[in-house]
RNA sequence: CGGGGCGUGGCGCAGCUUGGUAGCGCGGUGGUUUUGGGUACCAUAGGUCGCAGGUUCGAAUCCUGUCGCCCCGACCA
C-alpha cells in the first residue's frame, strides 16, 4: 500500500477525550475515531490489526477442532427470560441494550451468547455420539457499560471472540477447558503480548472454575495479586490469602460498656484501647434480587478486615439461588422510607434481632446472616450491643446466638501471606483482562432444557464451557504494553504493516526508483509493506512511521545512488546501513523468524 | 446514580468576570523557501460560539431549560 492512498491522518494534538497512552496513540495515529460515548469506528489500519488478531485466533481455535459460526446480535427477550437473565441484564444497572420492535416485542442486543447457542445446540445435538463440540464466533457485542472509558478498553460496542463447548460429562468439559487454556496462551504469545493467567470470579455468567488472562499494564482496570513464587495468581475479586492472627483479647468477663460517639472501629479503638482484630464489625446491606426481592443482609467480619463485595454477592446468590441485581449499604433514609425504626448504626452486633424488620413494607422480614472466616474462631471479642452508644466486651458466639453461616468474604491484600505457602507474599500488579475461560456446568443447559441422549438412552443436560477473548480490547492492550515516547511499537504479528519504505526525498529520481523497486520486491515476497511515497519532508515521514508503529523501516535516502539503504527496527531503534539486496534478505529473514 | 468539569472552524485552546457583531496554535489549500527528524515565510479557505427559550437597542458573554461529552466515586456504620 502506498501511503499517498492510505488516508493517513495523524494528529499532533491529542484529542481531549483520551486519558491513557494507548488511547491517545490510537487517536493520534488515526486508528480509531469516537462516534459517541463508548462507540468507536475502526479506521483502515485498525481494521488490518483486528484482522491479523482474528486470523491468529481462528488458526489456534481451529487447531483445537473448534467450529466457527456467526450468531445473531438481536435476541428475543423470551429466550433470556427462559435462562432467567433478562431482568438482571436489563434492570437496574443492567448492561443489555434493549428495545421493542413494531409488534411491541421485546428484544435485546447481545452482550454474550450463551442463551442462543445453548438453544441451538439443544435443538441440533441429539446424541452423546455427536459430543463434544466447541462452537465459536468473532463479532460485535454490545454492553451498555455504566461508564465507558479508555477507548476500546471499556467500550459499549466491541469485537469479541466467544466460544461455547458442549460435553456429556464434567471430565470431558475439563479436558476442553484445559485445551482452551493452552490455545489462549498460544494466541496471546503469537500476538506478542505478555499475559498472566489468574483465578477469577465468574461474575454474572455464572459457573464454577474460571480463569482470566491479563495483559499486565499500569493502566489496567483490575488489580491482580501474584505470589512471589508465581504459583498463585488471582484477580483481587477472587483472591484468598492467610489472615493475620488476632491480638488475644483480655476480656474474659462478658459485660456491656458505654461507648458514646464511638461509632467507627477507629473511634472505638482510640478511645477504649481495643485492637481492631478483637472487634466484630457488622455491616448491614440490602441486596436487590431477581423478581424484585429486597433482602436485608447482616455481615460479620473482623474489625481489621475489609469486605469483598464480589465474594459477598456470589455467596448470596449461591445461598438463595437467586441472581443479585444490586447490593448496597442500608442508609437511615432508606429505613425511614421503608417505615422502619432507625438501626443502632455503629453498635450493631451479629445477633441484631429480626424484629427490627417486622414493619418493613417491601423488604424481607428476616436478615440473611453471614460471618467471615476471620470471626469464626474469635474469642472474648468486642461487638456492638444493638443499642446506640453501647458495646459488649468479652463476648463469645454461644452468648450471642451462635455463629452465622460461615463464608469467605474478606478482601485479600498485597503483602499478605499465601495459602499455598506461608513464606510466599502476595504482590500487586494491574492488568487488562483480554481473555476469560469458564467451566459453566449445566446452568444454561438446564434452564433452557438443552439435552442429549446418553449411552443409557436417558435425556441429560449438556455440560458446558465458555471462552472469550476481547479482540478489540486486545488490540489496544497491545499498544498499552508496546509504546515509547515516539509512538506505538506494534508486535510484528499484529502490526497493520510489517515494514514501511520511507523515501527521504521522493523527487530524487534515484531514491524514487530504488524505493519503487524495493516495494515491488517486498510485495512479491508477500511481505505486508507500506510505501511512503508522499511529497513530504523526511522528518514528517519519520515521525509518522514512528507514531503508527510499523515494526521495520527501510530508509531510501542519500546513499541510494550506490544502492545503499538503512534498515531500522522500531522496537530496538537499531539502524544498519546495507546494500538494498542485503537489507531485503535480512528483513525477510527477521520477519519469518518472528512469525514462526 | 452521586460529585466535579467542559461544549467556540478537522484537533488543541483563548475570549465570558465587566454584553458592542469571534481570535490564536496545529492541521488544510496555493506559493516561495527548505530538503534525513513534524522547516520558515506569505497568501487563502473554513465557525448556526451544542441546542431552545428569555433579558437587552445589541448575547459566545447575563438568566432559564435542555442535550452531549469527559473525569472522580459508587466498599467497610
Amino acid at each position: 500500500m502506498r501511503v499517498s492512498n492510505l488516508m493517513l491522518t495523524t494528529l499532533r494534538n491529542v484529542p481531549a477525550e483520551a486519558e491513557i497512552t494507548s488511547h491517545k496513540l490510537l487517536l493520534r495515529g488515526g486508528f480509531i475515531r469516537r462516534v459517541t460515548s463508548g462507540i468507536y469506528a475502526y479506521m483502515p489500519m485498525m481494521w488490518k490489526v483486528l484482522e491479523k488478531i482474528t486470523k491468529i485466533v481462528q488458526e489456534e481455535m481451529n487447531a483445537k477442532g473448534c467450529l466457527q459460526t456467526l450468531l445473531p446480535q438481536i435476541h428475543p427477550a423470551d429466550l433470556w427470560k427462559e435462562s432467567g437473565r433478562w431482568e438482571g441484564y436489563t434492570a437496574g444497572e443492567g448492561i443489555m441494550f434493549n428495545l421493542k420492535d413494531r409488534q411491541e416485542k421485546e428484544l435485546g442486543l447481545a452482550p454474550t451468547h450463551e442463551e442462543v447457542i445453548t438453544k441451538i445446540a439443544g435443538e441440533s445435538i441429539n446424541s452423546y455420539k455427536q459430543l463434544p463440540v466447541n462452537l465459536y464466533q468473532i463479532q460485535t457485542k454490545f454492553r451498555d457499560e455504566i461508564r465507558p472509558r479508555f477507548g476500546l478498553m471499556r467500550s459499549r460496542e466491541f469485537i469479541m471472540k466467544d466460544a461455547y463447548s458442549f460435553h456429556q460429562n464434567k471430565s470431558d468439559l475439563k479436558l476442553t477447558y484445559k485445551e482452551m487454556d493452552d490455545a489462549y496462551r498460544k494466541i496471546f504469545r503469537r500476538c506478542g503480548l505478555e499475559t498472566v493467567a489468574v483465578d477469577a470470579d465468574s461474575g454474572a455468567i455464572g459457573g464454577s472454575a474460571s480463569q482470566e488472562f491479563m495483559v499486565t499494564a499500569e493502566a489496567g482496570e483490575d488489580m491482580i495479586l501474584i505470589s512471589s513464587d508465581g504459583l498463585y495468581s488471582a484477580n483481587q475479586e477472587k483472591a484468598v490469602s492467610r489472615y493475620s492472627d488476632p491480638i488475644i483479647s483480655g476480656f474474659n468477663k462478658a459485660e456491656v460498656i458505654t461507648t458514646p460517639n464511638q461509632n467507627s472501629i477507629e473511634e472505638l479503638c482510640r478511645t477504649q484501647s481495643f485492637d481492631p482484630s478483637q472487634i466484630i464489625k457488622v455491616i448491614v446491606m440490602l441486596a436487590i434480587l431477581e423478581e424484585g426481592i429486597k433482602q436485608p443482609i447482616l455481615v460479620s467480619i473482623r474489625g481489621d478486615q475489609e469486605l469483598n463485595i464480589v465474594k459477598l454477592t456470589n455467596s448470596i446468590s449461591k445461598h438463595l439461588d437467586k441472581l443479585v441485581i444490586d447490593i448496597f449499604p442500608i442508609t437511615e433514609e432508606q429505613l425511614s422510607i421503608e417505615g422502619l425504626d432507625q438501626l443502632p448504626f455503629g453498635s450493631i452486633a451479629p445477633d441484631l434481632e429480626n424484629t427490627f424488620l417486622s414493619n418493613a413494607k417491601s423488604w424481607e422480614k428476616e436478615f440473611l446472616r453471614f460471618a467471615d472466616l476471620t470471626v469464626s474462631e474469635l474469642k472474648n471479642f468486642v461487638c456492638g450491643a444493638n443499642k446506640k452508644d453501647h458495646h459488649r466486651i468479652g463476648m463469645n458466639w454461644d452468648l450471642i446466638g451462635g455463629l452465622p453461616k460461615e463464608i469467605d468474604i474478606r478482601k485479600a491484600n498485597p503483602g499478605e501471606r499465601c495459602i499455598h505457602d506461608e513464606k510466599q507474599i502476595l504482590n500487586e500488579c494491574r492488568g487488562i483482562e483480554v481473555g476469560h475461560i469458564f467451566q459453566l456446568g449445566c446452568k444454561y443447559s438446564k434452564s433452557l432444557n438443552a439435552t442429549f441422549t446418553n449411552q443409557e438412552g436417558n435425556q441429560e443436560p449438556f455440560w458446558m464451557g465458555c471462552y472469550g477473548i476481547g479482540v478489540s480490547r486486545l488490540a489496544q492492550a497491545a499498544v498499552e504494553q508496546n509504546n515509547d515516547e515516539n509512538g506505538i511499537i506494534w508486535p510484528l504479528t499484529i502490526a497493520p504493516y510489517e515494514v514501511i519504505i520511507t523515501v527521504a526525498n521522493i523527487e530524487d529520481i534515484n531514491q524514487k526508483a530504488l524505493g519503487e523497486k524495493l516495494y515491488k520486491q517486498l510485495k512479491k515476497e508477500k511481505v505486508d509493506v507500506l510505501f511512503d511515497d508522499r511529497k513530504e519532508r523526511a522528518g514528517v515521514k519519520f515521525k509518522d512511521a514512528d507514531l503508527i508503529g510499523i515494526p521495520w523501516r527501510i530508509v531510501v535516502g542519500r546513499d541510494s545512488v550506490s544502492e545503499e539503504v538503512e534498515l531500522f527496527e522500531r522496537c530496538t531503534n537499531s539502524i544498519k546501513s546495507l546494500k538494498a539486496e542485503k537489507a531485503l534478505q535480512e528483513l525477510i529473514k527477521e520477519i519469518n523468524l518472528k512469525k514462526s
